[in-house]
DNA sequence: TACTATTCGAGAATGATTATCAATTGCGGT
DNA sequence: ACCGCAATTGATAATCATTCTCGAATAGTA
């Protein structure tokens, strides 16, 4: 068995866990963002479904996502200047260092941030269901390249 | 000498210090967001220096915000499930607590979570500006409202 | 006070996201 | 295996938050 179908049964499962209705589209979604470490924004996953011979449209993949983030399968980040939303599957919680300067997104996987979670709750009486992290800074390439230009 | 004046003045202190030409329309919205707690969405801010008889164009709010992110006197935060950005003073390092029924924002004065910047700067070799952590969850009011209906 | 780069602002343009709704499909029940 | 139907899909239109434009106004400097 091919390694893209492994992916696929691996996603179609986890949607099952999760009580969320199978379709072709979600699968393909879910197994991308599973298996990247890229996060997407919506234009990359759009056109990674259609790639893989697929049909999608653009609706399908705002809803998915959606329904993804509902879930506490997927998180949304604020990453691109441009204002487009990337998106990140987490079941393993890390956090994110993102380069201000060309948008580039790096993972760290320590969750010793996720500590704040229960004091949260603690100081405010929420519910907690999820937390994320995010350090705003410069990449060591575009501290080069903009040390160079000055 | 009354409050409304005091906390313009405060404002136009700090742009200079920052060394942001000064405006009428730069101080109100500093003003404004050094002064409420309410992490106010754009519409609002409009409103408040409109209400507060400047004038002031859409346009101005949009770019006087941007500039005070850039100089990493406030933060942007998404908050609205409807994908409305909430702005924030941030000179005073705290994280966010999100109702994702209500969008109510509750502060929490606790800088543990800035620890992880210096972490993160000898992980990714990033030259780091800023931070910031938000919790999810369900705040005390709602989760009383949605146990009532079920 | 005069000069000039910067900022303001009304309205237009953009473009990301959401709504529509008829056709299709997944899936629990028989 | 087939039914029935609620849920989902998707082409397209509609929405609306944000950005752009560019002439007018202004802040800061000398
Ligand atoms: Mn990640
Ligand atoms: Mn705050
Ligand atoms: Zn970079
Ligand atoms: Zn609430």
């Amino acid at each position: 068995m091919v390694q893209e179908q492994k992916t696929l049964l691996a996603a179609a499962d986890k949607l099952k866990e999760y009580k969320i209705k199978n379709t072709p589209q979600r699968q393909v979604i879910l197994s991308y963002l599973m298996t990247s470490h890229d996060h997407p924004s919506i234009e990359m996953i759009f056109n990674y479904v259609r790639g893989n011979g697929f049909s999608v449209s653009l609706a399908t993949v705002y809803n998915t996502l959606q329904l993804l983030i509902d879930n506490n399968l997927i998180i949304e980040i604020a990453a691109d200047s441009g204002g487009h939303m990337r998106y990140d599957y987490f079941e393993v919680p890390h956090y994110h260092v993102i380069c201000v300067n060309c948008n580039k997104i790096v993972d760290v996987f320590d969750d010793k941030y996720k500590k704040n979670e229960e004091h949260a709750r603690l100081e405010t009486g929420f519910q907690v269901f999820n937390s994320q992290y995010e350090v705003y800074g410069l990449c060591p390439e575009c501290q080069k390249k903009l040390s160079e230009e000055a």
